[in-house]
This record gives structure tokens, C-alpha cells and sequence, in this order.
DNA sequence: TTGTAAATGAGACACGTGCCTCAAAACAAG
DNA sequence: CTTGTTTTGAGGCACGTGTCTCATTTACAA
């Protein structure tokens, strides 16, 4: 029974022994301060290697007494969605609370971009370790992101993707999701050929152009057959919803599939619903909501291409703390996959 | 700008206060040392919950230089499933090792009942703080589960799971994954009627009962045009899988779609491509390794139904972590879900 | 009332790190 | 060499909790 010496971690202490200096000169080369002389840093750097010191952060953090303080920036329209991240975020926080992070959420004006901007810069370290942002990209947002980590915030753009934060965000790939969409459409749909209904709230968002490129590029390679429509966008307002829908509906008696891009799937297939209610029309929407689950369960939809909201509000927080620990975290932790629920699955 | 104060949590000495006793008495209610009287601890009792204390945990294990060593009893076989596992176990002790946890890997002969709870007999809590089990359910395995528990060593059913552990095992519900591979057969395949090759590795094991039973559910009430053959069963032996499955291909000229249950697809599939090449056969597998990535890529597989094999371990770490420290882990976190891949979605 | 056991308190030290002060040593420039 | 500056060391206190010891108080039975 070769039972492993239980080495404990080196020390501080240890350190200082194996570097030849005080703690007092290894606690300056640990956290930064200056007056050191450039020989001294190396050879605690070098024993810090030799002896594979990790610096023990709960220690560390129960001597500075800190704790980390983090904002979720979110819309203010209340869709489904965004209830289950708020739901989430606060369920995280109960977890999170033994790492002393807490968290609350602020309500932006996801339409104009410059009050965001000003609410991020009133942001202080003192008060805000570090804030997660879902808004529409825009350049006075993405400047007001950098500023905020120059002033020492860890900033994190969240679900909502800003072009050149590159892997420094937290989301799924909405190219892939778009993609998956139209696999399971065009792999569903048993007509020899027939029209597919896209419905987006409105085509502006990045999100949303992402998604219907990765679903052109299926459909076009894939499934010659189908004729996927133009999109449809509702811009949240209902009656423009029923309108266009039924519309579209009318003017093309061969659509065998419905692919519901947006955020919220309540209101376009609610219409649906009451404009044509029989429908053996293949029906694909987006995000896990109370809605959607109840729509797979009674067949009213036949898949839903999802994003785990416990896990982005998680991962944004294991993120956000990554960043002001300056610890790398696990890529393959952090990934937000490209869920396809069923009624099966749910 | 309200912003709220910061309220430091209350420590011990406030507690002691409120409480109107000494920090000697605090701490021996909540460590639960005896010699106190039941009026004395009711009293810290209610203080406790009118100041909502938590007592911090990384200066409780600080202070009593605590650190967690959990090991994982995994088969001897080494399939590209399990060695996924392994690759995900070292990865997590990466970034659980802030948490002073540490992981190690014991392999156990899975068909040896016997072996294993010798084995688990052997831990005691000096050396390893909890154990992760994947083995068959049997009932040496079960009693020796119950007897770790008693001796303090937090253990887990792991992946394989155990009649009566109810809630307590990391794993899916597989009659959920089989469901859900019959669904996506189902709807994936156009012939109007045909055949279904089901191929495990043995159906002795509960897991492949509960897939098969979940599978024929969805078979029978939704695709009743669709005929699901019996289980053939390899005993991962190729030269009996050969055998097996060229035979159920000629006698079954029908066959439209093949559905593998066990985890590892690579065997049967690799005989299926060398004894019918050509192939409109819709396929589906278990589980993501590498192999069954390139067969979605390649579009040798239509649909791989998986578990992320990350997730498992790391929910059975933080599992384990919870049983120790006597707290509550997140139910929606915990939860592992039935992955459904397609090659846009990998 | 006394004796004894049970219950509680007071205090110290430890865990690993941060942060501070003050003195000592090393070094540079004159 | 002296003077002034830079670099380093020694040491202490703090963070919140665990774990001792020893003294003191309280409760209860004789």
C-alpha cells in the first residue's frame, strides 16, 4: 500500500529560507512593491518555481479581509430569459457566498448605448470587484469596457457578444447554433420540399446575424430542398408579430418548418398557435424558459437550441474572479455548449 | 447612488456576544463537543440564526491545516471513455487545488465485487477524505459503501449507478439518453418502415437495462412503423461482435438504423463501416471521445447522446466537498444533463 | 452546608498571508 | 572617507477559526 507523503505546500516561510531572503522581501516580490532590486525578484522568482509555491489565496484573502463584489449589467425587458438568469444569478450567489462573492443585478437601457456607458464609468474598484455586461455591441460600450479595466474592474462582456473581445467573453457560438438549428430542422422535416419561417426580433444584434448564418450555411450545403425565408422581425411588439407572420403564412402555403431565432419564443408561436393551430410544421426556438419546456412537452415544439443560464451566470463568476486573482481558468469548464433539448431531455 | 453597506459577516466573537457566552462555548457548540448544557446551546443556537452566521470556512481549515483527498475508483478497462475521465480528473485537480483538494485515480477489477469492497475497506479517513465509485451495483459494493460512510469517508456512486442511492450518485438518467436516442432515430430516418439494430456490450448492467427501456418507450408509442431488434450483446470481445452483427445484417435486410448503447462505440462501429461500407443507416452512439467526434465530423454518425465527462467530475468533487463539510451542493448544478451532438455542435 | 462534578470562561497559540514600522545593512556619489 | 539613498531584515499585529489548558463559576446531590 504505497500511500503518498502528504507534502504540505510551502510556505512564505519556505520560501524565504530557499530564496535566502526575509519574508519580509519575498511578501514585496509576492504582491508587487517596488524597491526591490531586480536580482533579489529572480531568486525568489527561481525558488518560487523550484519549489512550486502557490501562494495560499484563502489566507490571503482572510488577511486582506476581501471580498469580491460583482455586478450583472442586464436589459431591463423582463422576457423569460433574462427571469431565469436573474433566478440564477441569485442561486449562484448562495453557493459563491463561502468565497465571499456577492452579487447583484443592475438594469440597463439595453437601447442606448451612452447611458450604459456612463453607469460603467461611475464604477469604482472600492465598491465593484467586477461587472458582467450583457448590451449590444456598440463602440461607446466597448470603449467603456476597456476604460473600466484600465481603472482596475474586471469587466466581462456576457451572452451578448462585442466583436475583439475574442475568447474574453461568456456565451455560446451563435454561428454553431444557428448551424444545429438548421441540422435539426432539414434532418426533421420529411417533405420532399417546402419554405422555412425564420422569425428573429429584430436583425441587427450581431447575435442574431451570427444565427442566421450558420443556419444559411447548413441549409444551403445540406438541405437543397428547403427555402428558408427571410427573416421575420417582430422588434418585440406583438401586433407587428401577428401581422407579419400571418402574412408570411398566407403567402407561402408550403412552409413545413418554423425557426423562432430570438430570445423569447412565447409571443411568435403563441401567434402561431392561433393563426394556424393544427401544424405539422417542424417548429425550432431558442433558450430553455418555462415556455419552451412546456411547448416541447405538449409537441407544440419539436427541439429547443438552449444555453445553460445556471452555467453562463457560474461561469461569468468563476471568470470575473479569475480575472482579479489572476488565475487562469479551465477552458473546458468555461465553454458554454450548444445545447439541443428535446422532449425527452428536458 | 445607494449603495449598500458592505455589513462584514459576523465572526465567532460576535456570535459569542450575542449569544452572552464565550467563544470557548461557540466553539464547542458548533463543533459539536459535548460537556454543554442543552439551555446553553439553544441559546447560541438562536443567535446563530438571528445574526445569520456562517462560520468561514477557508479560516476554519486554515486553521486546522485541512486539506481534501478524494480518490476515484474507476474499472481497469481502459476505453476512450474512461480515459476522458482520468484526462478530466488531473485537469480538475488544477483548479481545485486553491481548495487544498487533491485527486487520485484507483483502478478496481469492475467485475470483481469481491476485490472492490475489500478495497474500499482498506480507506480509512486519516488518508482519504471521500471516494467516487464507478462499479456495477452489487451487494458487497452497496454494504461497503454504507460502512465507509459510517467510518467518515464521504463516498459516491459515480456514473454507474446504485438502486437506492436515489438522489445520491453523479450520473444520467439513462432511460432519459436511451428516450432520447429514440427520438432522434425516429425523426431522423425517412424510410417508412424498417428495422433497428441495437448493439451493447452487455446487458447485465443496469445502465444498458435502463437505456433499453427507455429506448423502447419512445419506440413503441411514437414509431411503431420502426421494428427495434433485440440487444445484441458484444461482452467487448470484437471477434464475437463481428460475428454478432454481420449476422443481424443479413438476416435483416431492412435495417434503417443502428442505435449503440455502449460506451465505447468505437469497436461496433468500426465492424459496421467495414461490413456494410455504404450506409444511408442513420447511427447513433454514446458518449463524446474522440473517436466518436471524428465519426460526427466524418458523418460515419448522425447524433452522439453524451454526458460531459468534465462536469461528472467535477460535480462528484464538489459532491464529495459537500458531504465533508456537512453543506448543501447546488441541485441545478449538479444535475447532469443528456447531452444530445450533432456535428454542428460538437 | 459542604463536596464534587458539570459547565463555562479567559487566554494563549496556531494556521498562511498581508501590511506596517523601524532599524540595519548595502551601495552610490561626493 | 563621509553622506545620503536604496535595499533588506526583524518583528509585530491582523484576519477568523480551531484547539488546547487552567481557572472559575454553577448546579446538584449528600
Amino acid at each position: 500500500m504505497p500511500t503518498q507523503k502528504q507534502m504540505p505546500r510551502p510556505t512564505t516561510k519556505d520560501l524565504a529560507k530557499a530564496a535566502g531572503v526575509s519574508r519580509a522581501t519575498v511578501d514585496r516580490v509576492l504582491n508587487g512593491r517596488e524597491g526591490v532590486k531586480q536580482k533579489t525578484v529572480d531568486r525568489v522568482n527561481s525558488a518560487i518555481k523550484e519549489l512550486g509555491f502557490v501562494r495560499n489565496l484563502s489566507a490571503a484573502n482572510l488577511a486582506r479581509s476581501k471580498s469580491y463584489r460583482f455586478v450583472f449589467a442586464l436589459p431591463k425587458s423582463g422576457d423569460q430569459f433574462l427571469e431565469q438568469i436573474v433566478r440564477h444569478i441569485s442561486e449562484a450567489e448562495t453557493i459563491f457566498s463561502v468565497d465571499h462573492i456577492s452579487c447583484e443585478v443592475h438594469h440597463i437601457d439595453e437601447n442606448d448605448p451612452h447611458s450604459i456607458s456612463a453607469y460603467l464609468a461611475t464604477l469604482n474598484p472600492d465598491s465593484v470587484t467586477g461587472v458582467a455586461i450583457m448590451a449590444p455591441e456598440t463602440p461607446q460600450v466597448r470603449d467603456a469596457i476597456n476604460r473600466l479595466q484600465e481603472r482596475g474592474v474586471a469587466a466581462l462582456p456576457f451572452i451578448s457578444n462585442q466583436t475583439m473581445m475574442d475568447e474574453n467573453w461568456v456565451g455560446i457560438d451563435n454561428r454553431a447554433a444557428g448551424a444545429t438549428a438548421a441540422t435539426l430542422l432539414g434532418r426533421f422535416i420529411h417533405a420532399p420540399s417546402g419554405a422555412i419561417m425564420v422569425v428573429a426580433e429584430s436583425m441587427q444584434s450581431r447575435d442574431s446575424m451570427e444565427r442566421r448564418l450558420g443556419f444559411d450555411d447548413v441549409m444551403n450545403m445540406h438541405f437543397p430542398h428547403l427555402r428558408a425565408l427571410p427573416s421575420l422581425e417582430t422588434y418585440g411588439v406583438s401586433e407587428r408579430a401577428k401581422a407579419i407572420i400571418s402574412t408570411t403564412l398566407q403567402n407561402n402555403s408550403d412552409i413545413v418548418g418554423i425557426y423562432i431565432m430570438s430570445s423569447e419564443a412565447r409571443g411568435p408561436l403563441t401567434i402561431l398557435q392561433d393563426v394556424a393551430p393544427d401544424s405539422s410544421v417542424v417548429k425550432i426556438a431558442h433558450e430553455r424558459t418555462p415556455f419552451t419546456e412546456g411547448a416541447l412537452r405538449f409537441g407544440n415544439l419539436d427541439a429547443v437550441i438552449a444555453q445553460d443560464t445556471g452555467h453562463l451566470v457560474r461561469s461569468a463568476i468563476r471568470r470575473l474572479k479569475g480575472i482579479v486573482d489572476q488565475r487562469e481558468t479551465l477552458k473546458s469548464q468555461e465553454k458554454i455548449r450548444v445545447e439541443i433539448l428535446l422532449k425527452t431531455n428536458i
